[in-house]
This record gives C-alpha cells, structure tokens and sequence, in this order.
DNA sequence: CGGCATCCAGAACGATTGTTCAAAAATATA
DNA sequence: TATATTTTTGAACAATCGTTCTGGATGCCG
C-alpha cells in the first residue's frame, strides 16, 4: 500500500546517482552537503529525509557503485563467450573508460585510498566488493587454463590478485592529466604480458 | 653567518617526517592542524613561521617522500647488479613494505587518488615522481631484455607503466586489511608472469 | 473535504576548520 | 649587557562544516 501525503518529486536513484558523481569527483570530505543538493536537484531537508545525511548517502553511493559498475564487469567476466575473450573484453572495457579526459578512476579505489580505514563500515564494503571481483577474475582465469587459453604455471587465485592490482593501479593513473595515452599502454603491457592477442588499442 | 636569536628548538626534517606520516595515514583533509601540532611537537606559530601553513607542509612532504621512498627504489633499479634481480628486488622490497600490519600504502598513491585534480601544483609534483619511476622501470627492463633476461617482445616503456599500476594497486591494496595475504600473493604473480625466479616468500 | 506526507526555502545551530594576533619567556650574536 | 630573533602559550578571528528547526505550499490518500 502507498503512503498517504505527497509523492516524492524526484527519482530516488537519479539523486543518488548524481550524489554518486559528485562523491567520486570531489571525494568524501571534498564535497559539501551544498554541492549535494545542488547536483542532485533536491532540497536540503529532502536528503537528510531520505538518505539520512552525508555519510548515509556516501554509503548508499558506494553500494549502488558496487551494484552498477562492478557488477558489469562481474557479468562480462562469468558471462558468456570463451574465457580467455571475457577476460580481453573487461580490459579493453577498461582501457576505454579510463583513457577520456575526463575520467575519475574507480569509485571503489577512491574510497579505499581517501577514507578513513578505521571505518568499519566502508571497510568491509569495498573488501566485499574487491573480493568479489578477485573471484571473478580467478574463476575466469582457472578455465582460460583448463582450455589451453592460458598459461597454467601461475596459480589462479595469485594470478587474479595481480591484475586486480592492475586494475587499480590503471584507475589511479586514469586521474592524473596525462591518461590518454598511460592507460592504453599499460592494458596492452598487461594483456602481451598474459599471451593474450590484442586486435588493436 | 647564523642569524642572531633564539635557535630552533626542534629538527626541521624529523618534524617534517612527523607530518608526512600523519598526513600519510589520515589523508590531507583528515588532519587537522590540531594533529599536525601535537604530532610534530612543535607549538602551531612555529608550524606557521616554518612551513607556512598546511598546504604549503603538505607539498613539503611529499616532496620528502619523494626525495626518500622514490628515490631509494629508483636507486635499487638503476644500482649495480643483474638487471634481473633489481628488478625482483623491488618488488620484494614492497612486498614485504606493504605487508605488514599498519602499513599506509603508499603516499604519492594517495595523494593521487584524494587531491583535487584541478590542483596544478600538486599534480605537477606527482606527475613527476610517477614519471621517473616509470623511464627508471624502463630503463631496467631494456637492460634485462638486451641480455636475454626478460622476453623482449614488449615494449619497455608499456612494460614500466604496466609494473607502476602493480605496485599502485598493491599499495592501494595494502590500506585494506587483509594485506598480509593478498599482497604477497599479487607480487608473486607479477614475477612469475615475467618469469623471474622467485627463491621463497 | 480533511489529514498526511512530502516538498522547498531559509534561518539558525554548535562545532570545527585554517589562520592570525598578542604578549611573555628564552637564547643566540654583537 | 643589549639587541634581535625565535619559541611558547593562549586567545581570537572569520569562514565553513553537517545538521536541525521553522514555516508554508503541494499533492495523494481515505
């Protein structure tokens, strides 16, 4: 049954997105709560209403990132087509966001680097996150091995942790002005280096 | 000729080590002005009189770090030894640097992913101490590939971005908690993956 | 219609921020 | 000794922060 007063004049996940991008600009403690109403078009007691002030609203962006853009990779990295393509496609994907001008890293890599690590809360969060990917990654590569696709002299699990590591390291350099032509080097660096065929970046 | 008046009653670098490491772990907006005072022992004129606000400290550390941690890995890869082995040497450095239990990842990482990317000065800064670890990789790795220690069919400079990202993201990894793990196991296989032996770690 | 839930605008809250001013105490050089 | 410079302590600055309160307007439900 819907509440009795007056609907909500705003979609709820277009103002987290937009929170979410302001968030992953400017960083935790560098946004206010008035470049969040703002950006999101809503009311300043609106946002305490719905979201519960800034941290909430942080922790909600920080999920929605968690279900939106590394579940994408999650899904081309399980998905269908032979392992050793999932695997190309989620850097080339990568090499792609990255390398625009205007890019902003990783979200989730900007949470672990700017926030306090005796939070708790966003700890376990991006640990979540970040181990989910490292299976992916580490299911993907066990059976690129078992099909010939890949070299099996490195252990999976070590294997994924590395180009997670890439990953990251790729999405911190993708905030430093001169991305455009670091990201597409490293991501071909990396897939040479894993034997697997580049068509061209 | 020394100035006449009352001496400096405190070491300007141990002070400025002081501030890097708070800075370090708590990131630029985190520390308070208040922390930086107790941490450096020194009352908060002579913050001012010294170092010339928080800012201007702040570039002062990392200028620091990057005349210290920067500088002492650009030695191992440019040192004396097998190309090979300064190589591998470096990332056993940071594998055993970034796997202990407090470790704070690492500073030009961090202010990487959390200064505001308009910041001229401070990209500037970063820019430049990325860029030399990455010609120094470069160069190692030339040498190691011109004596058949390294598979030469990739490119040095894209090899170098490739190994930078590694070591960004593992020191990105080593804020999380489960450190001890998982940057050991990264380590071990970016070596394997570029076929230097690795004796135990 | 009447109550309820939401919206917006704006003022105000206390706390903390980075920074500066002021005066007393301390120690070097001349 | 006298002068100059720095140190320390403590107070105060204006600005910004996240948050809460107030009031009035709006629109769905029963």
């Amino acid at each position: 049954m819907a509440p009795a007063g007056r609907p909500k004049a705003f979609d709820e996940t277009a103002a987290l997105e937009a929170a979410m991008a302001v968030f992953w600009d400017k960083g935790y403690d560098g946004t206010s709560v008035a470049d969040l109403v703002t950006a999101m078009g809503i009311g300043r007691q609106s946002l305490y209403d719905t979201f519960g002030g800034k941290r909430n609203l942080y922790l909600r962006a920080l999920r929605h990132y968690g279900e939106r853009a590394v579940a994408s990779t999650l899904d081309v990295l399980t998905g269908p087509g032979e392992p050793i393509d999932r695997l190309r496609a989620v850097f080339q994907n990568w090499a792609e966001v990255q390398a625009c001008p205007d890019c902003k890293g990783c979200f989730m890599a900007g949470a672990l680097a700017q926030l306090d690590r005796k939070d708790a809360e966003v700890c376990a969060l991006v640990d979540d996150l970040q181990q989910s990917l490292i299976d992916a990654f580490a299911s993907a590569i066990a059976q690129a091995q078992s099909v010939q696709q890949l070299r099996d002299d490195i252990d999976p699990a070590e294997m994924a942790v590395m180009l997670t590591a890439v990953g990251h390291g790729l999405a911190l350099a993708g905030r430093a002005p001169s991305n455009g032509t670091t990201i597409p080097a490293g991501v071909r660096a990396t897939l040479a280096l894993l034997g697997i065929p580049i068509p061209t970046l």
